[in-house]
DNA sequence: TCAAAAGTGTTAAGTTTACACCCATGA
DNA sequence: TCATGGGTGTAAACTTAACACTTTTGA
């Protein structure tokens, strides 16, 4: 039986992560200054190779883990990346995965050892190989999703005001929302709930706080966004 | 430069195509019979291994064509399955790949030689590893893709009546749709051009043969179903 | 002559969009 | 007192859904 494998050859294989956090009205992506030589100077993705005790989605999580420091992190593939010279060094298969994190939960001691920092995406740096098509792909699937599920709330607060969560989804398809009719679709959502804690950083007057409730998410989970 | 990739283990990556073919008012899927060990008698999707001189893409449209003999077959990623013990026989990074096609364009010695068989969509046998897996993620994925782009149309040939267009997406959707409604919107799509021609093969009276212009598609890229 | 698929419009219900002013507060 | 963000409702436009009968023809 091992014959049948053994005629064929092996690949590297690799995770890249599009790591995406939401901050002051802007959506960003945690990229990698690289301060070592090949491409030294050169922006990239946190990426690493898969190991043999681990599946490719674990390997997603633990590179992520490794820049991060976070666990228990939103995490979808974007898809496979295997042109024969992606990688000038030796030919890598990289899977690609994209994270949706709060940008207040990292550890900046552990992005800082890395090099990372995080960049507007709207205004990318160059990245190497096909990073800026990973990342492309990236942010395509994670609007379609983010517009009929609810995985946004991954890159807020578990509180947060009704203008944040505008902001983000803004932020998310790049263009602006009516007030009131997103507040009405919003309030038709049992399941984003009112709470009576009330937000004053961001206005004199304050703004009420909202949790998102996963269990009665779970009951009724119409979402469009 | 070496030494950065020289610690890491490779890995055998292989290919494995969701076939989707639509016949008869029904959707297939296009599978294996093994007629070898290991797992002798189970059903499996078409695969094959990636090798050194193709891109994961180029190994799927191969691996597509050894078994159908059609090249120029539209195809898209599903995703990768990469648990450990997927493959009992040796660690296989698996990159799914869904196609669409046209029954009636198949030469059906090939598949004899490959112990190829269609299988109705809704009525599939076991399949081996995670293979029913894949089913199902390319199954959500390529209904997804066929409510807002034109992809069902490459399983159908390209003269086609309105009753086989509405047939193919009632398959897709496992659901009837309205005739009217239906020939309204496709009324509303100056790509999907009525022909002089007339079928007979489906009614005594007999049906308006349609096309799909692609240039007109990509002038007005407006596509719900 | 009749069975079987082809073809054809209208109306009601529901959804989406556009739009402007008052409120509460701290500086 | 005023600048700033928080909060609120209605009507028109558009989209979707429900619904039934006539036509053509070969067997």
């Amino acid at each position: 039986m091992e014959n049948y494998y053994i005629k064929h050859p092996k690949f590297y294989v690799a995770v890249d992560c599009i790591i995406f956090g939401f901050d002051h009205d802007e959506l960003n992506l945690l990229l990698l200054k690289r301060d070592f030589e090949p491409a030294k100077g050169q922006w990239s993705l946190m990426g690493g190779f898969l190991q043999s005790d681990e599946s490719v989605d674990d390997a997603a999580k633990r590179v992520l883990a490794e820049l991060t420091g976070l666990t228990n992190v939103y995490m979808e593939q974007v898809g496979t990346f295997g042109t024969i010279n992606r990688d000038p060094g030796e030919r890598v298969i990289s899977q690609a995965y994209y994270a949706l994190l709060n940008i207040r939960d990292l550890d900046n001691q552990l992005l800082e050892s890395h090099s990372a920092f995080w960049v507007n995406i709207n205004k990318l740096p160059d990245l190497i190989f096909d990073h800026k098509d990973m990342v492309e792909k990236a942010r395509n699937l994670m609007r379609t999703k983010a517009s009929t599920e609810p995985i946004g709330f991954n890159m807020l607060p578990k509180l947060f005001t009704l203008s944040q969560l505008q902001s983000l989804y803004e932020a998310i398809y790049g263009e602006n929302i009516d007030k009131r009719n997103f507040r009405k679709r919003i309030g038709e959502m049992s399941y984003i709930v009112k709470t009576d804690k009330i937000d004053k950083s961001g206005s004199k007057r304050g703004a009420f706080l909202y949790k998102f409730n996963n269990n009665a998410y779970m009951k009724d989970t119409k979402f469009k966004l």
